[in-house]
RNA sequence: GGAGACGUGGCCGAGAGGCUGAAGGCGCUCCCCUGCUAAGGGAGUAUAGGGUUUGUAGCUCUAUCGAGGGUUCGAAUCCCUCCGUCUCCGCCA
């Protein structure tokens, strides 16, 4: 959520950076509404003191002894005129709320404006695609021919884009998982385990209700007596129940950054990507992640961002995977990412970067809604910037592995890094 | 799942319709005293929002005693719903 006293004092300016990600603010409903609720507010605010005061008299008067009845005469359409007052005042804070909750965070001057992926920079890339001197396979052709991938099993089980891993590849993965939380432990991440179901309000807090319900499965509680708020949600990522551990939390200064790292699967129903990446892993309604997250102090954060991805990035280079790291424009970023830089890992069955791990940098975007906030010098609580980002997906490394490190025979070379995983298996 | 007890500030803990944004204690900060240490004395110590304002200064108003509703001129205090914690029983990895 944007700092509402921006949407005062500089709306214009928010609006027009909103612009370049293609987000148009109606600033004319906002400058109205706000005028109004300047207007109820400050009326519901004065005749509470009225009340307050006066009830306050009555009080004193009563134990006096005295009669109260013309007394509470005098306030008689006090109270109806408060009503009033106070419905209209949260009417329009409502709707201003409304508003507020699906606005977008503004992009870091560091981003470059663009409309779409098309306009995404390359930042660096690392490594060299590997030369094959035979038809390299994709990693649905890999792995079906070796037993290890099963799709009319997970349709049978489940329904399509979900996996049914078998043998060395269902091992590999789990050694993938192991390997990044190792990784990530020894550069000062603390490992943490949550629950893969949230509430609404932590949904909220990390920016993806109320926008983007649609994404999201819902686990009903088929219950008579239970409210609607008691339904929980599958995490569409780690990042969902990590971040909220800090809600509503005041962290003493010296406690920053926090850095945290788990392990989850994560469910998307991505309704609207159906006909995308339909074969084999890239895609799924279920995937492991292992994830990164930071609570850091603000003039830290864009710092953060920097060691944040860099950290992701060492998982490819210990895996010897080639990679490019892109800076996303405006028009590309997430809804509550200020800045984002995607990695992108080269599949040699596609020939192509494909997305593998997206680092962002919210700022106090995520804070705010989730007051996460610390203790700083002057002894004032104030909003922490928060940042995550993937280390890695874990299915795509998966694909990534299979392809790059795939033999002319079939069998797959196991990456020096990950052996110590497998029983220091060569090959599988 | 059943039965009971309970949820107050950083922590402990009073308060049982009005003078309570909340006694007292602990902790913390500052000051005084004491040749270090210990002890003692004094002051301060929640969060959010609004108005005013060039201002994150000052002044002022409002809200918040697990959450949300309700009763009342007035609610931490009474009523309802929900959430959570503890104890006992049941069930279970």
């Amino acid at each position: 959520m944007l700092d509402p006293k921006r949407l005062r004092s500089e709306l214009a300016d928010v609006a027009a950076q909103l612009k370049t990600r293609g987000f148009e603010l109606d600033v004319a409903q906002i400058e109205v509404l706000e005028v109004q609720r300047k207007e109820w507010q400050v009326k519901a605010q004065d005749l509470q003191a009225t009340r307050n005061s006066r009830s306050k008299e009555i009080g004193k008067a009563k134990a006096q002894g005295q009669d109260i009845a013309p007394l509470l005469a005098e306030i008689e359409d006090l109270k109806t005129q408060l009503e009033q007052a106070e419905q209209k005042s949260d009417e329009v804070q409502t709707q201003l709320d409304d508003i507020l909750a699906c606005v977008p965070n503004t992009p870091h001057e560091s981003v470059p404006v663009g409309a779409s992926e098309d306009d995404n920079v390359e930042i660096r890339k690392w490594g060299t695609p590997r030369e094959f001197d035979f038809e390299v396979k994709d990693h649905v052709d890999l792995a079906e021919a070796r037993g290890w991938f099963d799709n009319d099993a997970a349709v049978k089980v489940t329904s399509s884009r979900f996996a049914v891993m078998k043998g060395s590849l269902a091992r590999m993965q789990r050694a993938l998982i192991q390997f990044m939380l190792n990784e990530h432990g020894q550069a000062g991440y603390e490992e943490v385990y949550v629950p893969f179901m949230v509430n609404q309000d932590s949904l909220r807090g990390t920016g993806q209700l109320p926008k983007f319900e649609a994404d999201l499965y819902k686990i009903s509680k088929n219950d008579e007596h239970d409210t609607n708020d008691r339904d929980l949600y599958l995490i569409p990522t780690a990042e969902v129940p990590v971040t909220n551990l800090f809600r509503d939390e005041i962290i003493d200064e010296a406690d920053l950054p926090i850095k945290c790292t788990a392990h989850t699967p994560c469910f998307r129903s991505e309704a609207g990507s159906y006909g995308r990446d339909t074969r084999g892993l890239i895609r799924q309604h279920q995937f492991e992640k292992v994830e990164l997250v930071q609570v850091v102090h603000p003039e830290k954060s864009h710092q953060a961002l920097e060691e944040l991805t860099g950290q992701a990035e060492s998982i490819l280079q210990k895996l010897g995977l080639p990679y490019r790291v892109v800076n996303l424009c405006t028009g590309d970023i997430g809804f509550s990412a200020t800045k984002t830089y995607d990695l992108e890992v080269w599949l040699p069955g596609q020939e192509a970067y494909r997305e593998i791990s997206s680092c962002s940098n919210f700022e106090d975007f995520q804070a705010r809604r989730l007051k996460a906030r610390f203790r700083g010098g002057n002894g004032k609580p104030q909003l922490a910037h928060t940042l995550n980002g993937s280390g890695l997906a874990v299915g795509r490394t998966l694909v990534a592995v299979l392809e790059n490190y795939q033999n002319e025979d079939g069998s797959v070379t196991v990456p020096e890094a990950l052996r110590p995983y497998l029983g220091g298996a060569e090959t599988i």
